[in-house]
DNA sequence: GGTAACTGTTACTTCAGGTAACACTAAAGG
DNA sequence: CCTTTAGTGTTACCTGAAGTAACAGTTACC
């Protein structure tokens, strides 16, 4: 049939596909390491001399700064939920999955401070800021909370609309803390962490009593949910 | 005395620098029609041409455009407290303060929500992000905040320590759900509002029960505390 | 040995922030 | 009345980072 028009492709193209993809997540590196040099302000020429290369060659293989800036997004993402994921997963009293899972994300944001600073300002310091790159990544965290909330709440028989609130509730009290906690270093890391977990855990607890539930903080939950990423990257 | 040195300034003077003043302010406001006009990527131009000059007469009256920006964040801040401030300081029960706090805070971003975007993306568009401007107003809302919880932590026999992250955290979570709504609008500002009520208030009510304190949510309460602006403005 | 899919370069354009230089005006006060 | 002070305003420029054009290799499959 249709063969030959346009074959040899196929064993080549994937190779090169690979390659790129490979290519790409170089060049994040590089911008994760300027990041490190030059502070949260990244110029895509830093990027590009901490790649080794000048700028048409990155531009090749992103089409704008905001494509670099979501490709960080997304690495900036994963960095957390390998530490996150196995934290809120864990089969635990609900007090240690908070502070587990909190401690968890300062840790990341303190070994990366300056990705996590860029992000969390969402500035480039260049022209197009178009709509919020990262808003996608901080609403799929938001989500993940979302549905493992959402699980809670109608295995106990509660208002369910409510998680989305709670979720975004969360995400930002902790990207919040997190922004003045790096920038001021007035308190340990543990202390923060357990202050929030104290929050948290409170604003949980008083919920549930005022639907006349008692969860005992620190003895695992029968009805353990977990959290579901759907990660069709 | 040392007289006669460099007299007649004095009168002149002292007109002059109201002037000034209110010539910054016209600005602002121009400032405030350029978003409303051309969204949150607010450019200098924009603002001089809706004050009806060019940008040499704008750059005579702000350094700079962290400059204007910081005057858009005093006069954000100020815009807010009108509103916020009496709901917070009602004699009244703690779930209606709580309440109309949030009223207050959504019903101004809801009149404002491109200075509020500009303001929560601390980016301006611009070269020099240098450090968030907008950091003193958000952490001047934060210190207000810290006071009020710490008065009340006090007066309760409670580690005010926590105040702070308490503060941080109630913060965050107003704002970045705050930036959520403004985008999706999936819900009504009462439902919302609703919804961050139940969970600040069970927050503080869980914090409370802890430390074996029970307080009405619907009856004021005796010792009230108050919030103390220090506007030296 | 040709060609597809890259590697890389230097030298540009564009655009917003910011500045220089120049011309004018109102009013306080000798 | 005319100078000085502190402004009003303009057009034309500089700067620096984003992004592009045009051109010159290199590798490896078929």
């Amino acid at each position: 049939m249709g063969e030959g028009v346009k074959r040899d492709g196929d064993a080549r193209r994937e190779r090169w596909r690979e390659h790129r993809a490979a290519r790409r997540a170089e060049f994040v590196e590089a911008a994760l390491k300027a990041l490190d040099e030059h502070g949260p302000d990244l110029a895509m020429e830093h990027v590009a001399a901490a790649a080794g290369v000048t700028k048409p060659v990155l531009y090749r293989h992103f089409t704008d700064k905001a494509d670099l800036f979501v490709a960080l997004g997304q690495r900036g993402t994963e960095i957390l939920f390998e530490r996150l994921i196995p934290a809120i997963n864990r089969e635990e009293a609900p007090v240690p999955r908070i502070r587990k899972s909190l401690d968890a994300f300062f840790s990341v944001i303190e070994d990366h401070p300056n990705l996590y600073r860029m992000l969390a300002r969402k500035a480039f310091n260049g022209r197009p800021v178009d709509s919020d790159p990262v808003r996608e990544d901080k609403e799929m965290i938001a989500a993940a909370l979302t549905s493992l909330l959402g699980d809670y709440m109608r295995a106990l028989g509660l208002d369910s609309g409510a998680a989305e609130p709670w979720a975004y509730s969360i995400v930002g009290m902790v990207q919040t803390t997190g922004e003045w906690w790096l920038d001021r270093r007035s308190m340990t890391r543990d202390a923060l962490v357990e202050y929030l977990t104290t929050i948290i855990w409170s604003a949980i607890d008083g919920f549930l009593r005022q639907h006349d539930i008692q969860i005992d903080p620190d003895k695992p939950i029968e009805i353990n949910k977990v959290v579901q990423l759907r990660r069709a990257r």
